[in-house]
DNA sequence: GACCTTCTCACCTACGTGTTAAGC
DNA sequence: TCGCTTAACACGTAGGTGAGAAGG
């Protein structure tokens, strides 16, 4: 069953699947957003994938890429994301090379894959951090490549869940209160977040 | 110059330079000490290599391997480790593959490599730490091997500097010392553990 | 003025230290 | 008793949060 061949290794069709799809649909439903520092801000939620269909033997890199998905610049007006003003020149692209890779299609496949580390910024870093057009809308993309045989992509991926409007402030105070509720680093905000509906003593 | 054949790959003899010989070899004068815990000890000071030599488009492993140097059980006794008593079985393989493991020439060489996240135990316990019998003597050993072409060893290079005996607590004070004096994490305790020849009052 | 960005801050998570007292 | 191991602890490092004030 295990053929040897490149060519057939090339051939492999990788499956992905994003974890947390509850989450993230709870954020997409209010537009989410995202902070950007200059220092460079992690996401929450972080995008985790399940990976199969690869060569176990195989070794490949996995790509995290922000494409801009839409020309304008964003603005929250009443409590509203609307397309306003000139969009700004797309920065250089965008992608976050998994601290595992290179890594053999085992390792990739053993445990879902997490994001967790990848940084977002607006200003131009240092390597490894994300430079993102502030106000602007972007979408997560997984990139499998195979290492050597041209590097070409084996695979792409869009998770329109993850959907966001890169910020410097959180706009909707809803999105704020949904961080707070589910990021443990947040925890010390939660006695005066929560939600008027629950138990607001203490 | 650069030889593309994977038999000149094969034939490259990697070079191996250990970091902070100074500080490891005030270390070795006094008999080195580490703990070994349930839950996994770091060692202090960290292992670090600088590597050269490797094909920079070459694939490979690094593992540092803790090997029991005598066949004795060691005791302090009156300021001093004498051998006694029956030898333990030696245990399982004590290898701790780097985490930047697989990856290529390039990457090993571009800085040096820091074995800071290898942690000792004496209890089986899940993967990833290295089992040491208390209370004898070991000594690291970085191997390079290349990927795939049978997983051969390259290279194998001791670190004598590096001895040490495997405790559950400490036996030598001037050890114990000496790790407050140079590890971060131990700073809580330089105050009462300052060397008497220092200014002792703050 | 309105909008967006930056900086500092208190407050967390997460975990690496040797100490100490208790366990065996 | 003695020798060795274990677990709880206080106190650090390191760094991830949004809040709020200040800056442009």
């Amino acid at each position: 069953m295990l053929k040897t061949e490149t060519e057939h290794k090339l051939r492999m069709n990788p499956r992905v699947g994003l974890e947390d799809k509850e989450l993230w649909s709870r954020f997409q439903a209010l537009t989410n957003e995202m902070i950007v520092t200059k220092s460079g801000r992690r996401m929450f939620p972080v995008v985790k994938v399940t990976v199969s269909g690869l060569d176990p033997s195989a070794m490949y890199s996995l790509l995290l890429e922000f494409v801009q998905i839409d020309q304008h610049r964003w603005k929250y007006v009443n409590g509203e994301w609307v397309p306003g003003g000139k969009p700004e020149s797309p920065p250089a692209s965008a992608v976050y090379i998994h601290s595992d890779s290179p890594n053999f299609g085992s390792h990739w496949m053993r445990d879902p894959v997490s994001f967790a580390k990848v940084k977002l910024t607006n200003k131009t870093n240092g390597s490894g951090q994300i430079m993102l057009n502030s106000l602007h809308k972007y979408e997560p993309r997984l990139h499998v490549i195979q290492v050597g045989s041209e590097q070409r992509p084996l695979s792409c991926h869009a998770f329109p869940e993850c959907q966001f409007i890169a910020v410097t402030a959180y706009q909707n105070e809803e999105v704020t209160a949904l961080k707070i509720k589910h990021n443990p680093f947040a925890k010390a905000f939660l006695d005066t977040k929560e939600r008027p509906d629950l138990h607001s003593s203490r």
